[in-house]
RNA sequence: GUGGGUAUGGCUCAGUUGGUUAGAGCGCCAGAUUGUGGCUCUGGAGGUCAUGAGUUCGACUCUCAUUACCCACCCCA
């Protein structure tokens, strides 16, 4: 099969049967987030490039190749990779630090990176993100680090670990940086070609590289958390015992070192073993430099990106369950013209009380159409012939177990026998 | 950008050392004494076997190229 019209490569549609998994997921998380007091905020879906080059970093893969980029007038304008950039931008552009703060806020939006598309991994994904600006106690950390343990226990993951970790601040991170160079420049001849290129400019990269080579020599390097200042240090041992107390289990990982450069201090991830290669589920940290960077007032920041696409994934591989669909609570049939029209009033009457009522409209046998009320998974159904027309009665059949009622063939009578059934329902279970 | 894998009806896949009308299950549509679903049975629609070359008397089956998808590196959500 040749189509002359494809998704682009990274793309993809999501189905009925999908997106009620979709807003479900959706529900939840900016439901836990109301929880916290953070409330959501949407933003645009581009930006002045700038933005993205100034808060991401100029060095940083995602802004060296992966941004859509694209030149308007003279503008150069980039569709968002990550909802951060945008979000803090929108805080300045609005004064919202003006209010009380913490000011917390959520965001649901989808996100543009331009790498290879793999399991889990497109061009175009939707992001579930949390900031949070104007609080520099190691608090807040814990809080945001919590938004997201709870709306992953609420979705039913269980298997999903937290790894944490700091990467100190302005103050300490020099002093890092170096004896993490000294320690790979006397084992050049063992580094791979990356980790060579890096070692200049990034050398916190290291100690993310898959190689095996690279791995073993990264296993025995300096860790962040054994350079961290006095006040980082602090903080990230108030983190930790913060995540005690709100009985959340974590693990400190040195190596996590994330690929935005406005991180400081805390950084995390949620991982799971079930969706292959991509395996980080949510990842945020702390950037207290950011928003000055951005040309606001010193204000310390931090947050979170849930990437949804592979939170979906990773329900799916866990066997969570999801909401059940919404079925249709009537199917009224019809023979003929004139009782065609009757199931129309009718089902005009019940969609405006409320009901999901299908009728036919495309001129079905009897046959086809109780077929299609089975099909649609109608609760109830029932057929407008003649007979029905001149007697005002109906026999409504419930599918379930196929038991027939005798109802008037008028609005008011079918809404109140539908609320009668919904109401025995709701009592069986 | 690099490596590996895959490409047959809407979906999941068969297709035997190349041999002429390309199959199945599911799904879809219709019928089984003409006003009633789920089960069963019967019938039907739907494929230029990803695209383009080549080898051959003959290619879905072999060769090459192209494209798309998948997985992995890289990076990240």
């Amino acid at each position: 099969m040749s189509l002359k019209y494809r998704s682009i490569r990274g793309t993809r549609d999501i189905l009925p049967g999908q997106s009620e998994k979709w807003r479900y997921v959706e529900r939840v998380a900016l439901e836990t987030a109301a929880t916290y007091g953070i409330r959501q905020i949407r933003i645009p879906t581009i930006e002045k490039t700038e933005l993205f080059t100034r808060s991401v970093g100029e060095t940083t893969d995602v802004v060296q190749k992966e941004m859509y980029t694209f030149e308007k007038g003279r503008e150069s304008i980039t569709l968002r990779p990550e909802g951060t950039a945008g979000t803090v931008r929108a805080v300045l552009e609005n004064s919202m630090l003006s209010d009380t703060l913490p000011l917390k806020l959520c965001y649901i939006v989808s996100c543009f990176r331009h790498d290879n598309p793999q399991a889990g991994r497109y061009r175009e994904f939707t992001q579930f993100g949390i900031e949070c600006f104007g609080n520099s106690l190691p608090t807040a950390d814990a809080e945001v680090i919590g938004v997201a343990y709870d709306i992953l226990t609420r979705l039913g993951l269980s298997e999903i670990s937290l790894e944490i970790n700091s990467i100190g601040c302005p103050k300490c991170r020099p002093a890092y940086q170096q004896a993490l160079k000294a320690y790979f420049e006397g084992k050049k001849d063992r580094l791979c070609k990356t980790c060579l290129e890096r070692l200049e400019r990034n050398p916190l990269r290291l100690l993310d590289c898959k190689e095996e080579g690279c791995k073993a020599l990264a296993a025995d390097a300096p860790k962040s958390i054994d350079y961290l200042c006095d006040e980082c240090a602090e903080h990230f041992a108030g983190l930790k015992k913060r995540l005690d107390s709100m009985g959340l289990a974590y693990r400190v990982n040195p190596f996590i070192v994330r690929g935005l450069d406005y991180y400081t201090k805390t950084v995390f991830e949620f991982v799971s073993d079930k969706i292959g290669a991509q395996a980080t589920v949510c990842g945020g940290g702390r950037y207290d430099g950011l928003v000055e960077e951005l040309g606001g007032p010193p204000t310390p920041a931090l947050g979170f990106g849930m990437g949804l696409d592979r939170l979906l994934l990773v329900m799916e591989n866990s066997g969570c369950e999801f909401p059940p669909l919404p079925g249709c609570d009537l199917y009224i049939g019809s023979m003929g013209e004139d009782e065609n029209v009757k199931a129309l009033t009718l089902a005009t009457h019940l969609r405006r009380e409320g009901f999901t009522v299908l009728c036919d409209t495309v001129g079905r046998s009897v046959k086809a159409q109780m077929r299609y009320a089975d099909k649609q998974n109608a609760a109830h159904s029932c057929i407008i012939g003649s007979n029905e027309l001149e007697q005002g009665v109906v026999t409504i059949k419930r599918m379930s177990d196929g038991q027939q009622t005798q109802v008037a063939l008028d609005g008011e009578a079918f809404s109140q026998y539908l609320y009668g059934e919904k109401a025995e329902e709701i009592a069986r279970t």
